[in-house]
DNA sequence: AAATGTGAAGTTGTTCACAGCT
DNA sequence: AGCTGTGAACAACTTCACATTT
C-alpha cells in the first residue's frame, strides 16, 4: 500500500521536499518557530498551493489560520526523506569527477557516509587534507555487506556503467546516483538520479544565443 | 518570434536533446550512418513518438520510410545548443567543490572554456596535474569583458551567492549554473539551472526506504 | 513497406477557488 | 479573520493513431 501511495507522488514533489527543509532550517537559526504557507513558498521559490498540495500528499501538518510550526516540519521532512540517520554510500570509480566529488567534502556535511571508494586501479589518492584510499573493486562486495549499502555514486566511464551498476544493484544497491552520461537500464525497483555537468551547461548554452 | 518559438518548446525538451546527441555520436562511432526513431529512442531511454515530436519543435529532419541520416541530426543539434564553438565560462567561488570542479576537466572536454577561476580569496592551487590560478573578484569584470563570457559556475557558499549572481548579471552574464542550494532570484531573461548534489542524495534516500 | 510528422486524446502536474478549521 | 486543505479547472507534457511521404 505504501507503494501505491507513492506512485501518485510526484517526484518533482519529492525534490520539492529537500528545498523546504533548507529554507526551513534557515528559519529555524532566525528564531522563527511559525510559518505561513505564503512565505514558505516564496523561500523557496514556488506557489504557496504548491506547497500545500505537496504537504498533503504526506499528510496534513498545518494548523488553519495559523501555518506551519517550523520544527515540526522539519522533522516530519527528515522523516520522510529518510535522513534522520546516516545513510552509507560508496563511491566507484575514482578518475577525475570521482576524485572532485570525494575532496568535496559535501557528502558528508549533508547526512550522507562515504564508507569506501573503489576503482580498477586502487591507490592511495592525497586529498587537499586527508588521504583517501580508493580500494580495489574486489573489496567492494565485502564493504556494501559489512556496512549494508543501499546507496551508490557511479563515476566510471560511460562504457563501463552499465556493468558497474549490475553489479551493484546484485549486491543489494538501490538507489545510484549516477554520473555516467548514459541511460541505465535497470529494473523498476532501483531508483537512479542522473546528474550531468556537461548537459547542464549545453542546456544553459541553448538559451544564450541572444 | 524567435522568443515565441521557444516558450513554446518543453525544457525537457532541450534536455532531451543533449541525451540525443550523445547516443548519435556513439552510432556515429559504431559506423551507422542512418537511424529510425525507434532505434535512436531506445538509446535515449524515451518512446519513439517522443524523440520525434522533440525534433519537430526544431524543424523536420527525417526521411519517410528511412529514417535520421546521423551525420545530419548531430550537426543540427549542436547548431541549435549552440556547441558549435568553443563557450567561454567563469567559475566563481573555488572551495571545496569549485576546487572540484576545477580539476575535474569535463567542461573542457565538451566544449566550454573556462577563461577564469575567482574567489575572495585569491590563490594559486595545484591541481593533480596543472596549477589553477584563482583570481581576486576584482579581475572579473575584466576577464568577462575581455572574453565575451556569457556564462558562469557558481560555487560560492549559500549567503553570497545572490549576491554574486546579481554582480555577474550585471555585468552581462545570462546563464547561471549555480551550486548553492538556494534559489535565486533573477530577471526573466536569465536562465538558472540548479544543481544540488545533496538534494539528489535525499532524493535517492526517499526511495530507499523499503 | 517502412518510418516520419502531427492533430487529438490521454496523462501528469499545477493553480484556482473556496469550504472548513482554529 | 486568517490560513490550511482539497476537489475541480487548467496547463503542460506525453502518447496514440494514423495520414503522409519516400
Amino acid at each position: 500500500m505504501k507503494k501505491v501511495i507513492r506512485t501518485e507522488i510526484p517526484r518533482k514533489a519529492i525534490y520539492r521536499l529537500s528545498v523546504y527543509s533548507r529554507c526551513l532550517h534557515r528559519l529555524e537559526n532566525n528564531g522563527i518557530h511559525t510559518v505561513s504557507s505564503e512565505v514558505l513558498a516564496k523561500a523557496a521559490g514556488v506557489k504557496p498551493t504548491q506547497l500545500r498540495k505537496d504537504l498533503t500528499y504526506f499528510g496534513q501538518f498545518g494548523t488553519r489560520g495559523l501555518g506551519y510550526e517550523v520544527k515540526q516540519l522539519i522533522e516530519m521532512i527528515s522523516e520522510l526523506l529518510g535522513t534522520k540517520s546516516l545513510q552509507p554510500v560508496v563511491i566507484v570509480g575514482v578518475g577525475n569527477l570521482g576524485r572532485a566529488l570525494l575532496s568535496y567534502r559535501g557528502f558528508e556535511r549533508e547526512g550522507f557516509g562515504i564508507v569506501g571508494a573503489f576503482d580498477l586501479n586502487p591507490s592511495q589518492y592525497l586529498s587537499s587534507d586527508t588521504p583517501i584510499d580508493v580500494q580495489s573493486m574486489d573489496i567492494l562486495p565485502k564493504i556494501i555487506n559489512d556496512h549494508v549499502v543501499k546507496m551508490a555514486v557511479l563515476c566510471v566511464p560511460p562504457t563501463a556503467a552499465q556493468e558497474v551498476a549490475n553489479q551493484l544493484i546484485e549486491l543489494g544497491v538501490v538507489a545510484i546516483l549516477n554520473f555516467a552520461p548514459i541511460v541505465l537500464s535497470v529494473p523498476d525497483e532501483i531508483t537512479i538520479n542522473n546528474v550531468n555537468l556537461a548537459m547542464e551547461l549545453e542546456n544553459l548554452s541553448y538559451f544564450i544565443n541572444e
